[in-house]
DNA sequence: ATAAATGCAAATGATTTGCAGGCTC
DNA sequence: GAGCCTGCAAATCATTTGCATTTAT
């Protein structure tokens, strides 16, 4: 899927939402269409300007938190730094951070799924969401 | 273990890093020590006063990352809360937290962590450190 | 037309830090 | 006695918010 089409498929989530699709708001919803990475609000606020988008920071955060609140996108917050954001069209899956560089890579594991919820269960509960992210460094 | 010697230990383990047990150090070991839920600086702070203690907020901050630094306590970030600590003693162990009523509960279990260190290993990984979390609700 | 969104700057909240005087080793 | 510690207040940093103005629907 293309950046363009995944841009539309967001404005089509928030339009249902009855949430209004302004200039601003469209030229971040191409930026986080468009990345492959898991930039935090400052890297998209600079992006989006780059773009050409006058867009101020403060409404990048607001951007950010309805689409958030519309389950298009998830926050990330990964230890000592800013939250980052990733689209959350595919599957779910969970993250490694490599602490030497920074990197952020993409996991998923469905017996480690199950066995949460079995925990939960267990105990009594059942999950609403869960964090998981392995801080790794290369093996040498 | 009681208090007391748990206290003691924390005071050992500073004093053999090199770090000067202060009046103010050696109360917050005590209410750390006997702490059996998962507080806050803000809480610490407070519980050090109540005991007579004649702390500050800053104090509390420098003395608990002097304390993380050492290994002797952990620092736990929940989803937006401020950082929570805990004794380091016994086993290594994640946390469920109740999303209603906050309550935070500890389990173990040794195939998840397994499951963990393979998945690191075959993307050419070892593990640092990692964080499982599972915001969970009563089941009805 | 009207309610929602924007930009700016000021407010927040948790945590950190500079500095001058104190206290531990 | 020397240097780490402390308390205080001011500084950070990411994020949020009040308000007057603009804009999408």
């Amino acid at each position: 899927m293309d950046i363009e089409t995944r841009a539309q498929e967001f404005e089509q989530a928030l339009r249902r939402a009855g949430v209004r699709i302004t200039r601003q708001r469209a030229a971040l919803l191409r930026v986080l269409a468009g990345a492959g990475d898991h930039p935090d609000a400052n890297q998209l606020y600079q992006r989006a300007s780059e773009a050409g988008a006058g867009v101020s920071l403060a409404t990048v955060y607001r951007t950010l938190s309805a689409l958030e609140t519309q389950g298009v996108i998830l926050k990330l917050e990964f230890e000592g730094e800013p939250a980052r954001f990733e689209p959350a069209d595919g599957r779910h899956h969970d993250h490694m951070i490599d602490v030497e560089t920074g990197e952020v890579m993409e996991f998923v594991n469905e017996r480690i799924e199950r066995l949460q919820a079995e925990i939960a269960a267990e105990m009594g509960y059942e999950i609403v969401r869960h964090r998981l992210e392995l801080y790794v460094r290369r093996k040498t």
